[in-house]
DNA sequence: CGTAATATTGATCATGTTCAACGTCGGTGG
DNA sequence: CCACCGACGTTGAACATGATCAATATTACG
């Protein structure tokens, strides 16, 4: 049989993050597979999938590509909040607050579920093991926003490129996407500095300094943790806030 | 009838925060009054009410007094990462995660009340204007946390401070704690210096520049914001991510 | 090959930290 | 009542970190 190659629309890994979270039941991994197989969406590189303000009513799963929730100020300074990464929801829940309070744009082309609030209801009532856990991934973003303050609050600039370099190691892990000490790293340095409040040079500047002490190998796309314990040394990070019991 | 002094254990902050989120239905609120009595607590300044790592097991909802989740690293610099004020709660369904992340402690004298995990579930299953209200508030928690990781990545210090005294401002007031233009702010400048991620020193010189260009007056512990417009200008503030509609 | 986007480099500048001293205020014990 | 004490606030000066600006590679891709 010939392989049949993934177009980046399989459920895979939204399956593989909430079962991270909670063992999920044989009925509710198909019915997260059948709902996410009648939402398919593709976003374009650069596209925003939701804009501050936006009305919201429904729920997306991210299957393929990187998002990011990103805020810019009235004089043009962006700050992106937080990556979303295959496997990831944008906005399980969030609309019990009606409307969105930030933008949420395609880092790269990006492949998603659209699930209507109804269908994510019906899902949730249908099985308690996905139900959970979409609560416990919109608590754990809660979490990972917690600590990307004390990034942005507390470390220095080299220790926030360090620290942001091992969450999302940790992060595609869970999700099958780290090959070996190695990841796709898709984006560019200027975004990367946007997410940890530094200038795109300076970024430039401590990934360097990482490569420069052999912790890391960035080369194209790829990037290599050689490392990881010098790495999670100098980031003073450790995964307990991931919360991923069940995966790690 | 002599006026009975409010000793600080009034459910009236976490019903009217509630209400600001969801209208809560009569029943509701006598549930809610009922439990919070059930479970009045005190705790000195400084104690830690739960440390990271803990397991946990219920919820608090404050009553009166601040406290604030925070984080150490190794070396001891600290990064508060919000502040609870009365009528929020803690940890409102983080029991999902089985163990908190982060450490959370009074900044003055608070009151509280622990609600058992049972209690708590029953409250929220016997009325459901107090369920989706505790469920929004958890979401604008995560809100607040957004909003933080732009002040301290995008936002300069005088910038960051002013946007804090902003955003206490309104937290307060939809809770009752705005007199006119003032609220009393019970923290030291180094608390607060440690939520945006300054110097203590540095803060001290920002709230100066606030005093010195007449936005604020900060005598004892009263602060009063004179001109708010001029405030919120200089902090590039705008509400819409604390989504208090109902009484904003 | 040509072009635009991204990465890299050096030099200068600005913002905020650190350190150390001093002031102020409220409480406490003699 | 007053001296003392500790916590907090305030000040100045030197220093460090990271931003900004401007130029120059490098890369991806049509």
């Amino acid at each position: 049989m010939p392989h049949r190659r993934d177009e980046g629309n399989s459920a895979q890994p939204a399956i593989r993050r909430l079962n991270a979270l909670r063992e999920l039941s044989d009925g509710g991994v198909a019915i997260l597979e059948n709902t996410i197989r009648d939402g398919i969406r593709h976003a374009a590189r650069d596209e925003d999938l939701i804009q501050e303000g936006d009305p919201i009513d429904g729920v997306r799963v991210l299957l393929s590509g990187w998002l990011c929730r990103y805020k810019v100020l009235e004089d043009g300074r962006r700050q992106i909040v937080s990556f979303v990464l295959p496997g990831d929801s944008c906005d399980a829940h969030a609309y019990w607050l009606g409307r969105i309070d930030h933008s949420i744009s395609a880092l790269t082309p990006a492949v998603y579920a659209e699930i209507s609030r109804a269908a994510f209801e019906a899902m949730l009532a249908n099985d308690k093991s996905i139900a959970e856990a979409f609560w416990c991934e919109t608590l754990i973003n809660a979490a990972v926003q917690r600590e990307w303050v004390i990034n942005l609050g507390r470390r220095s600039a080299l220790e926030r490129v360090a620290h942001l370099l091992c969450e999302l190691y940790e992060r595609l892990r869970i999700v099958g996407l780290v090959d070996g000490n190695s990841y796709d790293f898709p984006v560019t340095q200027t975004d990367a500095a946007d997410a940890v409040g530094l200038s795109g040079v300076h970024m430039n500047r401590m990934l360097q300094e990482l490569r420069g002490s052999d912790l890391i190998v960035l080369r194209g796309r790829t990037l290599t943790i050689n490392d990881h314990q010098t790495l999670k040394n100098t980031a003073l990070f450790s995964a307990d806030y991931l919360h991923c019991h069940r995966a790690c």
